[in-house]
DNA sequence: TTAATTATTTAGCTTTGTCTAAATTTTAAT
DNA sequence: ATTAAAATTTAGACAAAGCTAAATAATTAA
């Protein structure tokens, strides 16, 4: 089955928004795409006549099995070349994705192997995600959750759940990163605002956005 | 300018075909591209729009300076990635093209500027041939001449002119790489093939058609 | 210098992926 | 149970890139 740029695109974009069972509304599909609700329901037909996704008029849309593989495959190669160009080229975390998003079309098995060779086997990519092996097969991730529903004080940063440019610039700012060691000093419940503490740094107040956004396992 | 990933294609094969300023035809431009003169005129009328190129009807096709410095670029990209394939990722030198003519459309200056430090700052790519610095300048190549010109006995073999992966595959058989050192034992003018011996090992005739394509500079 | 051959262009059609505007279906609210 | 709002689909259009078949221009041969 030999995929478009476009229909990888989608594919990735349900994979990434389908939890769990859940179908994908169209327009969901549409936001998460930057493009417009009738153009996703064109593509589902399309995609459907692949028997990547099942798709039946106004029910939304789910992966295959089949779908589901294609998906693992993409993200595979996108969260592979984000580490090549984190670790060998020194690009930061908040540059990468984009760049990936491009790089993650080239197909070659061969290719992606031996750039994950290259890279001693990475197992989860700059963002603090999983990246799937040769078979699509992820180390299941340790248990982790967001900072705003964190009930331990002593807690390590494992990932980020939102990738923009502009949450990551801010975690740079204020020098949050994976494996970044943090205490929770208080929370406000007017907004939801967190109090955290960092080793050798005052403390900083972030907001309940923010929060969410930022992934942690107690220490 | 933001060009397609065809137009780019197009750009680059009119730079290879156009030695000197001589016009590159409708056929031959079709012929390199694998697709039809029909489809030929209807790109060069675009890219004349897009200021990359000089065309008129019947007149063949050239690059303007703006198309140039483009190709250049484009050429750039695909070099460097054929040296990341080999130099990094163990590829030989007959898998690389066709991957690099994908990566090559990853368009990120800051990308290949870093990609080139990583390797190096390299000056050739494995084929032999230049590659252009960021300003689109490259080292002019020594002096090289195919092997079945050569005058001198003792050689080195410093590029290929033609990079289909039956040739490359046929050098490799015979142990002939970049920098390899030979001696031009006879020619047989019947069907002015040529006998060569490499130290260390016995001699062997090649084609004409082969040594067209080995490009040599004397010892 | 005609005539034949070759090269190139034009015309018209196809596929992919997108859009807007209008129609329809589903869901939520009275 | 209607009605209003929101979500989704359809219809019709467009741009990019390709194709085939037919027309035209340029070149070569007789
Ligand atoms: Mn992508
Ligand atoms: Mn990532
Ligand atoms: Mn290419
Ligand atoms: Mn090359």
């Amino acid at each position: 089955m030999n995929l478009t740029v476009a229909e990888e695109n989608y594919i990735k974009a349900i994979y990434k928004l389908q939890e769990g069972d859940q179908a994908v509304t169209t327009n969901a599909l549409a936001y998460e795409l930057d493009t417009k609700p009738a153009s996703v329901t064109d593509m589902a037909k399309k995609l459907k006549e692949k028997k990547l996704i099942d798709y039946e008029k106004y029910q939304g849309i789910t992966l295959t099995p089949e779908g589901r593989k294609t998906a693992l495959q993409v993200v595979r190669r996108h969260r592979l070349w984000e580490c090549f160009l984190v670790d060998k080229l020194s690009f930061s975390w908040e540059e990468v994705h984009e760049l990936a998003e491009e790089l993650e079309h080239v197909r070659s098995e061969k290719l992606i192997n031996r750039l994950s060779d290259f890279l001693g086997n990475p197992v989860i990519d700059p963002h603090g995600d999983p990246i799937p092996d040769a078979h699509g097969r992820m180390a299941k991730p340790r248990p982790q959750t967001p900072l705003d529903q964190a009930n331990a004080k002593r807690l390590v940063v494992t990932a980020v759940s939102d990738q923009s440019t502009a949450l990551l610039a801010f975690l740079n700012a204020k020098g949050i990163k994976l494996g970044t060691q943090l205490e929770i000093v208080a929370h406000y419940e007017f907004d939801n605002s967190i109090e955290i503490k960092m080793k050798h740094l005052s403390s900083l107040t972030i907001s309940e956005q923010v929060a969410k956004n930022i992934m942690v396992r107690p220490l």
